[in-house]
DNA sequence: ATAGCTGCAAATGCTTTGCAAGGCC
DNA sequence: GGCCTTGCAAAGCATTTGCAGCTAT
């Protein structure tokens, strides 16, 4: 949970993106930045907003992880076709994908080293470059 | 289109995969294989059927596009997670993804090389390293 | 006051499924 | 003949949207 500090900092965050710190955002935004870097679905943040007693609709869930992630406090991973992974480590870096728990794992971008890449076709702009390492966990 | 040859090629190949060579998994095949590597997704393939005078119900094509993807005749490629892309080249190689046209391209994997990747966790075994350059064409 | 938010429920879009009829070996 | 396939329509699921009521400034 977030302490006073952390809530006036966002606060000021959410304005600066053009985005008013309403009680919604700002809880949302505790579960996502006061436990590190998250990976996290929909699904998943609305069931913890809810255990910890916010009342927010999974509607508004979806609208605020768009409004973040267009606001660059949150990326988008695609990793799976049939759900959305939002992201809270803005740095450059890249994933472990662990296919059989759906989950995800960083892999520090300053590590890595692409090499040989051809050149964008012309006129085109590189948004980004994404590296999934695709895993299977032990059966344990 | 297949000419005689490549037709009875395809049915050794969809038989060794155990699935039977019928009238709609050959033409699906005929459009899949005989242009060369293609990304497409299942309502284009279905389309493209449709046009060439094929009767094949959408059902079908997912049906065929997974059940090739499981035999190996057809790898799925995920970069949006709203549709799903289906890749008819089985070697090793990444992908330009043109974001504002949907569109992915080829990136031969003998060219690129991966460093300072870190190894898996333990025990987890690696199913494959997706490299994808996220674009924007130019608007012209 | 008023522009922006939220929640609800309905709608959407892609994908999957159940099942009866048809096709392949 | 018997099992595999197909097509259709219905169902499923994650996500989006419309809109009336609420909230921050």
């Amino acid at each position: 949970m977030y302490d006073d500090r952390e809530i006036l900092l966002m606060k000021t965050r959410l304005r600066e993106a053009g985005l008013r710190p309403t009680n919604q955002r700002l809880a949302l935004s505790s579960i996502l930045y006061s436990q590190g870097n998250r990976h996290i679905t929909a699904e998943r943040l609305h069931i913890e907003a809810q255990e910890q007693g916010i009342r927010v609709s999974l509607a508004t869930v979806y609208n605020t992880l768009h409004q973040f992630t267009s606001a660059d406090l949150l990326r988008e991973v695609v990793v799976d076709s049939s759900r959305s992974y939002f992201d809270t480590n803005m740095g450059p870096h890249h994933h472990f994908f662990i296919e059989n728990k759906g989950e995800l794992v960083d892999i520090d971008g300053d590590d890595v080293e692409i090499r040989g890449l051809p050149s964008a076709p012309d006129g085109h702009v590189i948004k980004g470059i994404d590296v999934i390492v695709r895993l299977v966990a032990p059966k344990t």
